[in-house]
DNA sequence: TTTTAGAGTTGAACTTGTTCAACTTTTTTT
DNA sequence: AAAAAAAGTTGAACAAGTTCAACTCTAAAA
């Protein structure tokens, strides 16, 4: 079940026979995660990428003033990692916090390089995953741009609604790049 | 010449024998663009991906409120396109306008597609360009949520010497994410 | 079940950034 | 070289968002 919705996913970005998608899938391993868990720490070396399969996480980086900047949330069916950590094995800007007890998928950086080599299709469907969240990123951007705090938080539990509803508020102001006691304010003055 | 600086840029990348590197190229075409010319007009759809070699181009979306947000700025050595319109070939929400007399190398849609088929590594190349686009604007947004408007400023002559001098305050502004007057205001207090 | 910690609310004073309008300076066009 | 069009500056009034502190209301721990 957790694979199934690891290959619709898979599916969903590029066409892929059921033969690839059940290789791609065996080289991912479940991992449960407990609520308040991390799976992954600022500092240390992103070994893996993640699916979610069941529950939510944070993906956030604290800077040299403590701030808390929440980088986006993942519920089922997203993708969750430190890209440069991965990439470079580099030490982690960010942690990544399971909101409630989780589910996801793995799969290490060794095991996904002998994947791509010997089933070259998954490099062009990993390109296609982040050719689609620069576009996300570059919308995010020009919305916090170009949008009041209030805007932006309409929108968020509007496309959101599901992922809205397992976050506290502190959690969607660290997402919105407000204060908690701001949204607060908004919050009154909505509909 | 122009071609020289593609085949680093793709290097830096991945190392690339140089065969490969003469064949990537090879379905590069040069094109020249006069200042204030567009190379993509929002609501058009995106044709090629484009590499500078000369000039300076401003990569931007005009929201509903007619405000003028700046995605990025790309002068020699940068990649350029609207992915999404690229990927999707639907209408741009991008425009991309040249700030001064600039040359790119612009592949198109079938060609990248035929030249991604006949040299795999070219997907796994452009899969970690995209890569480190994400980290990028992921920083970005971070910066955004965690620095003042003038401490974005100053980050961004720091990192970005050569393009500010290239641009007008009204347009680093638009990067910015603030209005040109306020620019103004926050120099007069700089250093 | 009680305690305690964390989440949410509110107000008042404050800071950051906006708006608009008038003006100066620089660049471009003729 | 003059005229026109942009770019940049400044001030005053305003709006958006922050800070801090006090308080209330959950939710989780003991």
């Amino acid at each position: 079940m957790p694979y199934q919705l690891l290959k619709k996913n898979l599916n969903g970005n590029l066409n892929l026979s059921s033969k690839e998608l059940e290789k791609i899938s065996s080289y991912f391993t479940s991992k449960e995660i407990k609520k308040k868990e991390f799976l992954l720490t600022q500092g240390s070396i992103c070994k893996f990428e993640g699916f979610v399969v069941q529950g939510c996480f944070r993906v956030f980086s604290i800077d040299k003033n403590g701030n808390d900047n929440t980088l986006y949330f993942a519920a089922k069916d997203w993708w969750l990692m430190d890209i440069d950590s991965f990439m470079n094995q580099t030490p982690s800007e960010l942690s990544i916090e399971a909101l409630e007890d989780s589910k996801v998928l793995l799969i290490g950086r060794e095991d996904k390089q002998e994947l791509c080599n010997s089933l070259p299709i998954v490099e062009k469907l990993f390109k296609i995953m982040f050719q689609k969240a620069i576009v996300s990123w570059q919308r995010r951007l020009i919305r916090n741009h170009s949008l009041t705090a209030k805007e932006r938080y309409l929108y968020f539990i509007k496309t959101y609604p599901d992922i809205s509803l397992k976050l506290t508020d502190k959690q969607i102001a660290g997402y919105l790049g407000i204060r908690h006691e701001f949204l607060s304010k908004i919050k009154k003055t909505e509909k």
